[in-house]
DNA sequence: TGTACATCAGTGAACGCGCGTTCACTGATGTAC
DNA sequence: TGTACATCAGTGAACGCGCGTTCACTGATGTAC
């Protein structure tokens, strides 16, 4: 065992998660700004100070989940979005990623959405240029659709950002909806059903009247 | 002086609105769950202990200010919803009363947006039983529009949420946008006037092809 | 393979500080007569 | 109007506690030869 290559390097690495566990498990009851060094400390078992080999700060740590928390969000962004078009079953699909990933990832989703609008401006900006991206990323996927024909780049990121924002409602709406209560969560698929349907009509009918540009219809 | 009845009263409640002003100064740059009492009562200039006379904790004070900023809230979402149906002139008229809004009570909007999902309880379930009370109210409002015949109650509720969000989204985006900057709010009002347009086609068309209980369209 | 030295993740004591809460108090305002 | 007593918003001292940060340290892991 002497000879194994970074052992030390394996060792830090999962102290490092063992912290962002447990913040992350900490920040179900409490936001980020609140949360001390010392708790996070307590709850993995080490000293305070071995904090200070891992991060600068919990500001530090809390950037630091973004990105884990935002790596798990990415793949089904993906997903949902190359499924998300038009039609009841692309629908369906979407809605049932989006409470299957609430489901595996609730403390993820929780910081998210607790964070985005929070106390700590690090963690807040790391979160909206994560969320820009997805945006941008979401348009593009979008301008590969026929549907998309004649739409402007401008058109397509207003749409974007429609659907990811309501893709981050939806998603916390889960979220609080308890796993006990099934009655709950098919009233929340219920309605975020109807209005991805309800968007993807606009969609549909968005160049009836309009120029490529979007102007507004001449009455 | 002396047979005025209530200058107790008064200057009570003199003090009471000093603690919540100061409290809502000092979330600009933090979360209500790491605000202090200390805090709080030093920025008025009071001893920590007259917090006690108006407030059981910085919980309670939370609690109370929901209902202040939902208050200033409250007759903007009615001007918005009598004013927000199609037609571009509503659209634009419920993007302006937005962004006034934002500008006049800048850190109430900042305030319900961070603790909507932010990490105190009682405080988060004010918030979001104040939304459904508003979501309800839009959505009566929706009813009385001639073009929600033969809407279903369950529709109109999902689509009076759609506005609600809609413009909680909107109301956060202008508040990122720094006063001194008129092109990035121009570009916000933009995206967010043709958000609302495409909503508004979405629900034109919405009966089209669906029975009024919105079931899915018949491929 | 064995030895001598370097690295560095985690330790534990110590610090000064601000926190929330308690308590008995003060003195202006309110009330009864 | 004047007097005597009650109320109660705000005070200030005191408390025990947990916080973030510093520092010199230890001992297992890594590296050079």
């Amino acid at each position: 065992m002497s000879h194994t290559p970074g052992v030390r390097q394996a060792r830090k690495q999962r102290t490092r998660q063992a912290l962002l566990d447990a913040a992350l498990d900490l920040l179900e009851g409490q936001s980020l700004s609140s949360l001390g060094l010392r708790e996070v400390t307590r709850a993995v078992g080490v000293a305070p100070t071995a904090f200070y080999r891992h991060f600068r700060s919990v500001e530090d740590l809390g950037v630091a989940l973004v990105e884990e928390a935002l790596g798990s969000l990415h793949p089904m962004i993906r997903t949902t979005v190359s499924t998300t078009g038009d039609g009841e079953e692309r629908i369906a699909r979407a809605i049932e990623l989006i409470a299957g990933h609430v489901d595996v990832y609730p403390a993820h989703v929780r910081f998210i959405a607790r964070e985005r609008h929070g106390g700590v401006r690090p963690v807040r900006e790391a979160i909206h240029d994560q969320l820009a991206r997805f945006t941008a990323e979401v348009g593009e996927a979008l301008a590969k659709d026929p549907q998309s024909t004649d739409w402007s780049g401008d058109d397509l990121l207003m749409l974007a950002q429609l659907y990811v924002d309501q893709m981050l409602i939806t998603a916390s709406l889960f979220l609080e909806a308890p796993a006990t209560d099934p009655a709950e969560r098919e009233r929340v698929s219920r309605i975020a059903t109807r209005q991805l349907r309800l968007i993807g009509i606009g969609r549909r009918h968005w160049l009836d009247r309009h120029g490529p540009a979007g102007a507004p219809p001449t009455p």
